[in-house]
DNA sequence: GGATAAACGAGACGGTACGTCCTGTCTTATG
DNA sequence: CATAAGACAGGACGTACCGTCTCGTTTATCC
């Protein structure tokens, strides 16, 4: 039940926890931070990610873009990946999105993989994808918040849709692994060019031995 | 046929592979290059990943410790990600192991996912998972060398010895790439806490559902 | 006569003169400023300034050490030189002494001038001719307000008592001159392994030739 | 004689010992340095040092204006005040000038020094005292080297002139002082202002004294 | 076996970016 | 309303590497 909850309100969630997140730590009132300087820094970012990638990204040109002193960086964020990792946050919403429950567990999961799978393949999405594993790789604090950003939530969501369709606990969580990472990891290996029939025809390989 | 026989050569194929490989391009022969300089400067690149990570691996760390001079490297590899590639194809071998064909299918995978699993969280397995990642997202045409040195490798081997056991080609893509992708994107987020049981877990659920 | 009176006063005037000078601007009066701060300040500068010199010193390490807002020193000092001769000047009784008159010149001329090397070549003394000597080059302003709480002082002292023994005007002048600017210039050159004798040596030569 | 010969042969040894005396180090052979960039740099620093002073000058401002990078400006010169003091050294020829010998000693050293104040008080001469003075409170070493290239030359030229006339060691030692010290110490004091008359007319009185 | 040409080690070069320090101005909250 | 605290845009610091470019010095063919 609570589960099931989680699994519909993963996005409501990250919506009402992103502006406490963007301090890249809630304790400690920030003390009078400018935040006209907070979004132009996060918006110069974001958009040189998408020009140049993660590791095209310096701070100075970031601080240049935004029109702002390196030191209005360094002092609210301690590092590079930190930055990039509030960025991704505040756009998590346009990849997350919950397994709906219409009572069709193969044809709800089937579709949300579809979704998914149009998303990071599209240029933006397929952008933020390389983005964030890259940042990953680089700083294990930053890889943390994004597995709790993107990675728990889109488990989380097909996991709890099988339970919800009273899949047993155990193979909820290897099926939902499979799933998730059959997809995205074939899209991290093949890029734009994977296509959403593949990742469905997987997805529907999976579901429909579960409910057989 | 041809298929079995390539799933169960290709750790020979890249044994095979790797001289002509290392000058990351093969035709022109290298003409007075020397074997000392390009071993030092192998050894001394992987030493220093191991150390300090894909980006804190510097050409001119790697010309030090080779005790060589910069244009050495910058003659033989265009990039950093080139020649990161090229060290970890040697290496290849260290990971890649064909699944075995004992008649059982289950336990044939299963035990081959547990091998990749248990590799893949060694110490050193992880650390050139994390850097064959991040090397495939600089540098295009290195993604491209990576995928046919591994991934390549690793999805055709379980597809192959599920065509071997009559399972239909399309079901055999999808399957071999949800216990692939399963498996390592799961170590890509959870790091080297990942079980190889939960591997295991994984594979046998998607196996087993082929076979009943 | 008013020159007499000047060589004898010229202390007791400084003294006199050092409250209102240290808002570096005496209309206006200051009309709320702190005293505490002020002192505060002065007295974080010259430590600091013995510490680490002219050009280590910086405003916000005044600030700190003083336990005061930056904007309360730049509300006051309009630059770093103008507070670092309000300091010096505070503390220009440590170096101004007027030469006494027994009625015997040349005793009174060489044994001002061994005090004069004396004060100079010691710790505080030479730190203090050095931070003069820089703040002077760096800002007209500041150079102007040293050279007469300093500089002039120092030549007036010699030149009246010469003055006061019948020497002509422009002997006596050119005699302050070349006593003064001997010795000042040989200890910034040497520092403060100049010795005291080689500057009543020097003196001596020069004042006996004019009474002579 | 030998001495006689060192006041004549000062600027000589001085145009002499400039090449060597580049690098700040005249041991250990300087490795293929290029001589354009350091003619560039030497250049860039003069002008810049001439349009905004010692310490309105930046290494960034040199190597922009040189075409230069930072490195190869710290490669060979490990500070800025040793940076200034070549230059400065290079240029020490514009100020020295020995003392001749026409036999009239009062006359000779009458109007070298007029020779000298006019220099010092000449636009350039004026800011390259100014540079030194400032250069040689900031690094002790710098402060040695511009003593041995500017301020020990101007002493030995007029000492020795007065041994060459028969004066007395200690006599000769103390003059020299105050002649050179009484000069440059007034106009270190009062700038362009200072007349070469004044200059003179002290000069003279310490002359005429050994002489009667 | 000597000439010759490439590859080599060394490292200087013009640059870009780093993360830090400080400047002088500005804003907010406190007494 | 002056203050302490401290954020801000900006500029310079000195360092690390980039990828290119000479320098002599091996070294491995080819005459």
């Amino acid at each position: 039940m609570s589960e099931t909850r989680r699994s519909v309100s993963f996005v409501a969630d990250y919506g009402a926890m992103t502006p406490p997140a963007t301090p890249a730590q809630d304790t400690a009132a920030p003390r009078r931070r400018s935040e006209k300087s907070r979004v132009a820094i996060i918006a110069a970012t974001r958009d040189l990610l998408l020009e140049r990638g993660f590791d095209g990204l310096s701070i100075e040109a970031v601080a240049a873009r935004a029109g702002v002193g390196k030191q209005t960086i360094y002092r609210w964020w301690p590092s590079r990946p930190v930055l990039v990792a509030d960025v991704l946050l505040e756009d998590a919403h346009e990849i997350l999105v919950p397994v709906r429950d219409t009572g069709d567990l193969v044809d709800d999961v089937v579709s949300w993989v579809g979704k998914l799978a149009a998303t990071l393949t599209s240029a933006r999405g397929n952008a933020m994808l390389r983005i964030l594993t890259v940042a990953s790789m680089e700083h294990e604090d930053t890889a943390a918040r994004l597995r709790a950003g993107f990675g728990d939530p889109l488990h989380f969501s097909v996991r709890d849709r099988l339970l919800a369709a009273a899949v047993d606990e155990s193979r909820a969580e290897s099926a939902a692994e499979a799933i998730v990472g059959g997809v995205v990891y074939a899209i991290q290996r093949e890029g734009r060019s994977y296509s959403r029939t593949r990742a469905q025809r997987t997805a529907r390989l999976i579901v429909e031995s579960l409910v057989s």
